[in-house]
Order: structure tokens, then sequence, then C-alpha cells
DNA sequence: GGTGAAAACCCCGTCTG
DNA sequence: CAGACGGGGTTTTCACC
């Protein structure tokens, strides 16, 4: 992990269709070099994965919605099953488990509001394990990335 | 936008290495009329871009944060201010304006808390135009991603 | 890490249903 | 009009230096 192999996870975090040949111009290193690199950095999980963005607003998801939840017991095996509950529900893009007021906060997409609203009566309320939940709904997405560097 | 392009959007928006040729063999059409589809989705926008997601944890960024902040005065040209800053502030991955008892949701990547202590203060104490702002420490990233469909 | 050849992949015509 | 085929060009891959 040296300088050069920051340059080229700089320019791939943001373009995932960069060739080789195009990140060779600006690193300054052969095609096959760069390619080498990225083998290594996709092998050793520093790149996860490439991924395709979609955009919610042409795909009718134009709501997107954060949402604290407190929880009413706090033991592994509960925190387990709202994580797996959460990981499998397409809704949620983001689910964090948290310090503070919150146990969990979630970043979801949904159609419409009601949509939103009857994911909270299957999930929230339905036999759950949910104490009580605060609702933010997202006017503006300033920023989206998943950018760190 | 039929069924075809659904299935192919559900495939790339996890993997955006899939060649044509794998996609043809699970969506059922020449790998061609694969690419053609492809083309017309990234050219009208429904996928918007191609990235590689990068490991915080192996790039020394151990530490996610959410933000919630309140601005003092909320008129149109501080508002615009805060989220110019917030684009261009690297550690910012995700900044939302909201409803609710928030103005803005921010997600956070540090290297630690450090690096957090000093951008709040660059960013929220001098000469601001923050009110208040609660920060809730990540300790699990239980899932993180912009899958929509 | 660089070089060069082979393989795989993508893209453009054209054709067909 | 959308999909299937076939070419040529590009990109990736791999052996070797």
């Amino acid at each position: 992990m040296d300088d050069k192999d920051l340059q080229i996870l700089k320019l791939v975090q943001s373009n995932a269709r960069l060739t080789a040949d195009a990140l060779s111009l600006e690193v300054g290193l052969s095609p096959p070099a760069i390619q080498k690199r990225l083998r290594k950095l996709r092998d050793t999980g520093v790149i996860e994965n490439e991924i395709a963005v979609l955009s919610p607003a042409k795909l009718g998801r134009e709501l997107t919605v954060i949402v604290q939840v407190v929880l009413e017991r706090e033991n592994r095996m509960y925190l387990d099953t709202f994580k797996r509950t959460m990981r499998n529900a397409p809704q949620v893009q983001q689910c964090y488990y948290t310090t503070g007021e919150a146990d969990f906060v979630l970043v979801m997409t949904v159609k419409n509001i009601k949509e939103y609203e009857e994911f909270t009566q299957e999930y929230f309320f339905d036999q759950s394990n949910v104490s009580r939940f605060t609702t933010s709904v997202v006017m503006d997405r300033v920023k989206v990335s998943l950018d760190i560097l």
C-alpha cells in the first residue's frame, strides 16, 4: 500500500469503469502494473466490491427517510435478530448500531409514505422488539457517496 | 424499462463487474442485447455511475459517526452554504437535509475520535451557523449499501 | 514493474422476426 | 423496434524478462 495504490483507489472509488489504460496515464505505471495492483487490492479486501449506483428517483423510490430506532430489550439475541431482519429488508439501504439516544439508525428508500407506513407496521409494530422510533423525511439528498479518500 | 432491465439492474447494483456474457445467462438475452440495455440505462441516468466500494477499516478510517445538526438560522443562503461545505468535506460520506428535530443528518468516516473532534472545531464551532449537534458513534455497520431494488 | 502475445470482452455494423 | 449474428478494436490476462 503505497502512494500509487492510493491514487488508484481515489480514482476508482468514484468511477469503477476507468480502464487500466486510463489509470496508467494518471498514475504513471503501465496498464499491466495497474491491473496487478487492482487485483491485489481486490484480493486483500481493500476494494470490497464494485457496484452500479442506481437513481432512486428514476426507479420510483422517491422517498428517503432516516429512522432512529430504540429497542425494548437489548440483549445479544434480540440485537442479532434485529440486525438480520434489517439486512434482509430491501427498503433498508443502511443500518448502523450506535451509541447515544437510539440503538439503531436506518437509511431507507421507499416509493412513498404509504410504503413506509406499511414497513413500520410490519417491522416495528407487529410483535417486534422495537420500543419507539423517530422518523426524519429527507428533503434533499445533499451528498450520497461511499467515498472515504 | 421492463422486467429484463430490472433483472439486469438488480444484478449490477451489487456487482458491476459482471460481464454481458454472465448477465446474458441469467437474464436470457444475447450479450449484445444486454450491452445495448446497459448503455441505455447509463445514458438515461437510471445507472448514475459505477464505483468501487473501499474498506474503511483497511484504510485507517475505523470510526463511523452519525451526526444530527441543527442550524442557527435557516434561510436559503445559509442552507446552501452548509450544503456546499458538506459536499466538499471528504470526511462526510453522506449528508441529508431533513424534516424533524435536526436540519441535517451526516454520515461520516474518520480515523479516530480526535479527527472527529477537529472536524467539529473547524465546521461546527468556528464562526459557523451551527446551533447544536448530537453525535452517535457507530459500533456496528450492520448494513451499508446503496441498493434500491 | 515492464513487455508482448493470446484471450476475453465490448462495440459497431447488418440482418431478421 | 428489439434482438441475434459477425466483424474489428479495445481491454484484460498471463508468461517471461
